[in-house]
DNA sequence: CGTTACATAATTGTATACAATAATACAAAA
DNA sequence: TTTTGTATTATTGTATACAATTATGTAACG
């Protein structure tokens, strides 16, 4: 239920399919499945209660989108982001969320300035409430808002995509030691240019966050490898 | 049999799902059907000559792509790249293609770089013969060659596809006059720079190409809108 | 002991069957 | 004529059945 708002937030949930794929993606997505995982069709239709049909529906999406990898009269299995999927994510980022910011300020209605400022109303509560689940949501909330807001439906599913799978550092980033604080200042800074129609400050602001989200993973890496790691 | 190198060129296609994958996916990239056209699984299976599960996975691929629009219980429909897609792929890859040359720099190895040397032979010489249809076929064969020298499987699943969007109009701007010779020469560029491992000029280079094709559809579509839409 | 051959089982690929939902046609009523 | 209710048809959603391929186990053979 956390997801409601991601990109395959609002999908086909009615659908067995779409319950199969949603499930399997986020198993994916929070690092339940070793690498190269198979994932069998009859397994997981007896796992969820479903037939044949609609598993293998889901597997081919997954499969288009890089999660699975479906090996000709062999089977289908798990392909996990990657350390380096997510530095190139997070790069790339940089980059599309300062043009999304730079489109937002274009083509932002009142109507979804409204939205995005309640959702940093918000922010800025259960940051001093130091929520951090709700954090995580409302920080997906206000990226997908932005997304939308760009009125490129190109740039937003590339966007909704990296977001949803960076999702498992983005919570770690969100719980570490004073990145919420600062990251809900710098939604807010995005904000108000994109609300003052600041196109350029706008861009210069969202690439900011992201290089700063960078560098806060950076530093969680390290402490990480530091502590578990000894290879 | 044009698109051996395109993303999805190498796909199953001996499976019918692939096939039918492909069909369509073509069909809908190459404008053959009106916008919002419904595709009906019992129609498309009995042209191909296959059932209506290959067909129905192909058409859950294609709604993940956002080619198609899924409506439960009610059926698919064509969603064609629109002028502003392409617009904003474009602006998009400008950014992305110029990434990829850096990434490309760093990664690339001696037998790419040979290959790829040979594309741009190739090129060269079909450039002096003004062979639009091959000239085509190797610029795509060249970027893919690029955006997997640059070791980053994201960027490249998201640079082949947007590749694959636009191709009508790059089709148009290679047979535009003198596009494909100055192209041609830009390759050259990019490619001696990522030889001689100059990262920053690489990247400014491609960029710079990924610009010029813009300016060049430009004109195109204001030719076109002159030609024929007088609304 | 290792290797090959073959039978068996497991799994995927595709087709078909059935169920659920939506579109259509047509008749009855206002 | 328009509207509404209903039967019919068409279409999608899911399950199952069958075919094709691959994995597995085992016995014969070197």
């Amino acid at each position: 239920m956390e997801d409601r708002h991601g990109p395959k937030g609002s999908r086909d949930r009615h659908s067995l399919h779409g319950k199969v794929y949603e499930k399997i993606r986020e198993d994916i997505l929070n690092g339940k499945y070793e690498q190269h995982t198979e994932l069998k069709e009859a397994a997981i239709g007896a796992e969820l209660g479903v037939s044949r049909t609609p598993v293998r529906e889901a597997l081919r999406q997954l499969e288009l989108e890089g999660l699975v990898n479906m090996i000709p009269n062999r089977g289908a299995f798990v392909n996990r982001i990657t350390e380096k999927d997510v530095q190139d994510i997070y790069l790339i980022r940089s980059m599309l969320e300062g043009q999304c910011a730079r489109w937002a300020t274009e083509y932002i209605t009142e109507a979804q300035l409204e939205d995005l400022e309640e959702t940093l109303c918000l922010s800025e509560y259960h940051t001093k409430k130091n929520h951090i689940d709700k954090l995580y949501e409302l920080d997906s909330l206000f990226h997908e808002q932005l997304y939308a807001a760009s009125n490129s439906r190109i740039l937003k599913h590339v966007l909704s995509d990296f977001h949803d799978y960076v999702k498992q550092v983005r919570r770690a980033s969100i719980a570490s030691d004073g990145r919420s604080v600062k990251s809900t200042e710098e939604h807010r800074a995005i904000f108000e240019a994109i609300k003052a129609r600041d196109a350029d400050r706008a861009e210069e602001l969202a690439k900011e966050h992201v290089r700063h989200t960078i560098k806060c993973i950076r530093e969680i890496v390290l402490a990480d490898e530091g502590t578990f790691h000894t290879e």
